[in-house]
DNA sequence: TGTTGATTGAATCGTTCGTTTGACAGCTGA
DNA sequence: TCAGCTGTCAAACGAACGATTCAATCAACA
């Protein structure tokens, strides 16, 4: 159940980077196995020899993409607990762990950056309705992980409320890898930042903001609403 | 140009009424018009009797919704700038009148509440892809008027900074219509906020302290990250 | 070399799709 | 009464879909 071993070369792999590039370009519901097979020169009858299903080949890309950045999320934030072994971690560090391996894994993949990153917005807008068990498994799995990292880097935010920012945030995101386009036909006039690692890292500073929304600063422990800190 | 005529009653109403729900319940690429029609009790033909073409029908579905959740965020804002004469308008009270029509029109919908969400959602999430030319409009309108009274909130916000933001901000608000029952599965033992006004007021919290990332409070003009409150 | 199992290819299966057709009913105004 | 318009209906269109069949082809090994 673990793990789907990936084809690294060979005709499964070949039609699995023509799905890959046209789910990219047109999603999924929009492309046939007539459609990857002919870009993958092969044959209709191979998607269904070799994966089954146009569905299973579909499980396979999408497995494909989610796995990796899955995986490097995990381990970004393993690393990130041990660097600060046991205490909580800074809560910038714990949402960069979320988007560095998107942008991580788009140089890895064999697809143009803005095409993966639309790929994988699309995957992930996908939650809770069509993606496969498996995937969703993990996701779910992920949340959690990062859920409770986030609490405990915010104590005083009660869990509930935690989860619904947590769950703004993640939509801030997906629409930034989906919908790059739209700030840069509104500002007019002066270019606009393009590089992905640099708008995750505007997104990274707007999401703590509205994760750490009415939670006083520690460097300045203000009165809050009665007369803490009374010196 | 400016406004559709919207039917009141008749077979084009009971036409768009069984599209709406289909869109919403099922997406609107996976909805026939065989689907359409049998919902409506009417013939295969009626469709394209009455609209022309499948495509069009879908356009007339969207603009209905669309249109006056469009009409009532535009009136709002207008209020708030009336109400305020000219000076900047209150930031949450901004970000409140962009998802509160939604809130606002989803009673007065036919749907479920739960259902018209998700159709809004899902519409919305369809920006600079596939959206009636009519409608996409509508929408490039709106985002420059609230960019524009956000931009006076915020004057020391950089203006592309700021589109950035309420990018993310509009994909956190897309996220929680097309995706409310995620978080409520991830917290388990106590029950959860379910109303979707209570979680739209979560989420204008968010937005704004978002939004406000780096800037300093009026109240307490300090001057940098160190050295505040220094008694 | 002959046999076997894996892969490919062309053709076709049954469905479903959006759209079109033409017959037909109901109503209107002359 | 009858032409004319509006709307509905069953039926059918061609195209595209996912899937399947079966013979041809290939590589590997005895």
């Amino acid at each position: 159940m673990r793990q789907m071993i990936l084809p690294e070369s060979g005709p499964k792999r070949k039609l699995l980077d023509a799905a890959e590039r046209l789910f990219a370009e047109r999603g999924m519901d929009a492309v046939s196995i007539r459609d990857v097979t002919d870009v993958a020169k092969a044959n209709v009858a191979a998607v269904n020899y070799h994966f089954g299903s146009r569905e299973a080949m579909m499980s396979w890309v999408m497995a494909r993409v989610v796995g990796p950045i899955h995986e490097e999320r995990l381990a970004r934030l393993d690393g990130l607990e041990r660097k600060w072994s046991g205490k909580a971690v800074p809560l910038e560090e714990i949402i960069d762990a979320i988007a560095g391996p998107v942008v991580g894994q788009a140089s890895k993949s064999g697809l143009s950056e803005s095409l993966f990153y639309k790929l994988v917005g699309r995957i992930f807008a996908q939650r809770a309705d069509g993606l496969p068990q498996e995937i969703e498994a993990q996701l779910v799995h992920e949340d959690d992980r990062f859920k409770r990292a986030v609490a405990k880097a915010l104590p005083t935010v009660a869990e509930d409320e935690l989860a619904w920012r947590m769950h703004f945030m993640c939509g801030g995101l997906i629409h930034l890898l989906t919908h790059r386009g739209i700030p840069q036909r509104q500002v007019r006039g002066r270019s606009v930042e393009t590089s992905m690692a640099g708008l995750v890292s505007r997104w990274v500073q707007f999401s703590a903001a509205g994760l750490r929304e009415g939670v006083e600063p520690l460097t300045a422990p203000k009165k809050g609403p009665q007369e803490l800190f009374d010196f």
